[in-house]
DNA sequence: CTGAAAGCGCTAACAG
DNA sequence: CTGTTAGCGCTTTCAG
């Protein structure tokens, strides 16, 4: 079945491309009979535009992508939903790219990957280094997810981490709660979110004057649930006493609530949780979780403006976004449930 | 910063295009010296091949769409990740649609869409029917997911679900649940999921010579947990009485679980639950659950398959692939833990 | 083994 | 308001 092609419209219709090609693309200044007789022979050959050869003509092409570790980690999909549909919202199709964390596939997002195939590529790093974002980022409009990179020709959203992670804090402590834990620092993280975080953990327990106790920041090996409840289960096994915790993001805080329900720790009467992220992990876990909402529409939708008006030829330094987030009150830590021994 | 061209890095090495080409690809019949001399001037140059224009000039675009109601559902995001890494396995870069259900959506993804954009879809549809595929799906080669449509001009990729609701009903039956109930029955699901998943349910119970009660079978009013949790919270409050329940799908089981707890029914203890999908939802949900597993890794790969044999010119009729699937056994309904009252 | 030239299908000047 | 034509950047015969 050969592909029938504008040209064959044309000859169809008795008529040049050009008029088919008004036709196609709703041009105003068409007489109505002409437009007629064209969409009838567009209709009858069954013709349809081929976008690619469009797009070597126009230099433009329509599509965006996404570049983040993991499809289906639980904040990442969410996020990615969110940003689908803003994307077709203003005419965008989206191609996601999955870098698995790997370095070479982050650098491949910004280097020979895209050439041409995209307008744009909103991406959340986690190996890569701001210089090399900026040293390898070069004809393609590019805004960057997270808080690993700050590149000065690249666009950047986030939310405040320090802040939401004092207000973390500060939601515990005025439940009650005085030992409060941070999980987890995961080794080689290249992230600066859990930096972030853990800055504003220890920030939000100065502010409450709650001296730091290093020996409650947890560490944790890679970013899976597994290995979060085993640091969790060690912590508990070790003999570590603690009644407030707060986990760098939802996955971790659901191998938390695991480890804890096996070691006969109830949650939130022994240990109030408080997550990361407010996924639906967390939101139909048992107890559920109390999590940092980002708002995640906000973020796609700020995110595709930036891109957008880089598209659009915008050329200036990179520009910051900080969005909204919110505390999302749950099970795991809820208000007025004060800890039964509090001090 | 002007975009550098094939031709320009054939004149800056002295050579014609074609030898350039011949690099690029990595020919074999090109003198080593002559080879050294043009990557040096790609090098120089920063020439990156236009991905666009290769793909006019050869119709191949190196992409396939995959087609899925929501990206953020667990099930479909864990398949769009095996999806991924299979695709870029075999040198596939995936386009994600997002359908919402919508039947328009699910209609673009045959039509027009696609055109030349993609050399292959995946399409798991939700409200189309079979014949409108058929109708529609000309030019682009697809593969079909799910359970709602038998198509003759494309393949088909599927677990047998009637085997797994029959194994799952069995399992339960094994552990001395004898008042099974379904969740759910959504009005106006044009899918056959649900509809295999009931008969294989039925199947299952008419195998243990256990009588169908319809009171058992309950209906959703859409596909969230809320509407699960909403359905069940009112058949524990109406009375009904039931020792198993099997879920349509992991999501219905996280809201079955929230509503069973809400009422102070004791999973498995009092009701033993199975999920379907085997999601991370429900590997960490409290209980953990119990849920029938298809091998999304095979199906991936399956689909993948398929669907370069048909991009590779295959012609013929639709083939229909059933890929294994297992009960995954969990807390929610463990071996081992007959009722409190065995029958 | 390398070069020249003809498309791939569409768009957008530029005429008419 | 409609038609002609020259590209977009790459691949790929087909000669040399």
């Amino acid at each position: 079945m050969k592909r029938v092609r504008l040209a064959d419209v044309a000859e169809a219709a008795g008529v040049s491309m050009k008029t088919v090609s008004n036709v196609v693309h709703d041009y105003p200044h068409v007489t109505p009979d002409m437009r007629r007789k064209v969409q009838q022979a567009i209709d009858e050959l069954g013709y349809k535009p081929n976008l690619t050869a469009r797009r070597l003509a126009t230099g433009k092409t329509g599509m965006i992508a996404l570049a983040i570790p993991e499809i289906d980690h639980p904040y990442f999909s969410e996020l990615s939903r969110y940003i689908a549909e803003e994307a077709s919202r203003v005419g965008y199709r989206v191609i996601v790219e999955q870098t698995l964390s790997n370095p070479a596939a982050e650098r491949a997002v910004l280097n020979d990957r895209e050439t041409g195939l995209v307008d744009g590529v909103i991406f959340h790093p986690v190996r890569m280094q701001s210089m090399e974002v900026a040293r390898l980022q070069r004809d393609v409009p590019v805004v960057l997810l997270g808080e690993s990179v700050m590149a000065v020709t690249a666009d950047h959203v986030m939310i405040d981490n320090v802040v939401a992670a004092q207000e973390g804090v500060q939601h515990l402590v005025g439940e009650g709660r005085r030992r409060i834990a941070f999980l987890g620092v995961v080794a080689g993280d290249a992230t600066g979110s859990t930096d972030q975080r853990l800055l504003g953990y220890q920030q939000g327990l100065v502010d409450a004057k709650i001296p730091l106790d290093p020996g409650l920041v947890l560490s944790v090996s890679d970013f899976t649930p597994e290995e979060s409840a085993r640091a969790v289960r060690d912590a508990v096994a070790s003999g570590l006493v603690f009644d407030g915790l707060i986990c760098r993001d939802d996955r971790f805080a659901t191998g938390a609530l695991f480890a804890l329900r096996q070691a006969g720790v109830q949650v939130p009467r022994d240990v109030a949780v408080v997550g990361w992220d407010d996924t639906e992990l967390g939101r139909w876990a048992s107890p559920s979780l109390t999590s940092v909402a980002p708002d995640k529409r906000e973020l796609a939708s700020t995110a595709l403006a930036l891109l957008r008006e880089r598209i659009d030829g915008y050329h200036g330094v990179g520009r910051h976004r900080i969005v909204s987030h919110a505390l999302t009150i749950r099970e795991s830590a809820p208000l007025g449930a004060p800890a039964l021994q509090p001090h």
